[in-house]
DNA sequence: AGTTGTACTGACAAATCTGTCAGTACAGAC
DNA sequence: GTCTGTACTGACAGATTTGTCAGTACAACT
């Protein structure tokens, strides 16, 4: 049995959970939504993000078909990440996502 | 900075991911969705899992309000796990998830 | 009398994920 | 000539999650 979703169950929630799961995807893919960015744009619009988990995480959405690397060979490097179409399939799922995570908040705040 | 996403931050993505987030709470879920069901029933439904990690993502579930406890006092004692009320409200967005992981594995299928 | 089944807990090992730190190569600013 | 910024990699420590194993108390069955 694999001690990990990562290694991929026939299971479709296991699937695209192991697509957004990490500690800084959803918010990743958040900032992107709005447009494509820089690495280094990326890293300042995410407060607390270290830049080797931001790079690690962006590596895995690359792979995964989600975003979208454009290097323009220059130095010092320009590297700009966005969304792909295959990607935006995804945004409305997180949306979803987003909603129910609103009021599973609001319902924590009420209780105290 | 938290270094997990269940230290509760104010994202509701990650508020959301914090409660279906574990190896096995999907799957848990999925197969309660057709209804109650017992303890050992549950562990049997689903081929792979231990009894350790079942009972915790139960309790997991039950403190995060998605499912309910019933026990009849009797021995040998009898425990049984439905989803309530506010739980059902999760069942449409994990519907939204499968679909999404359905194309997916698909998606990664046709890759090779 | 020994085995099986029920629903659980506690202690601990193993696997995985996240964060920290140093280092790369080059350009432009001071 | 030193410092800063760019986009990364590798090695490793620390945290977290998952899995393994033993043990509980009682009843029913053989």
């Amino acid at each position: 049995m694999p001690v990990s979703k990562k290694e991929m169950s026939a299971c479709p929630i296991d699937a695209m959970l192991s697509v957004i799961d990490g500690r800084w995807k959803g918010t990743i893919l958040w900032r992107l939504s709005d447009g494509p960015l820089r690495t280094s744009e990326l890293r300042r619009s995410i407060p607390g993000i270290t830049e080797r988990m931001l790079i690690r995480h962006l590596q895995d959405l690359v792979r995964d078909g989600i975003l979208i690397r454009h290097q323009e060979d220059a130095v010092p490097p320009c590297v700009r990440y966005s969304i792909s179409k295959y990607g935006w399939t995804l945004v409305p799922v997180l949306e979803t996502i987003c909603t129910w995570g609103r009021t599973h908040l609001q319902r924590l705040n009420r209780g105290r």
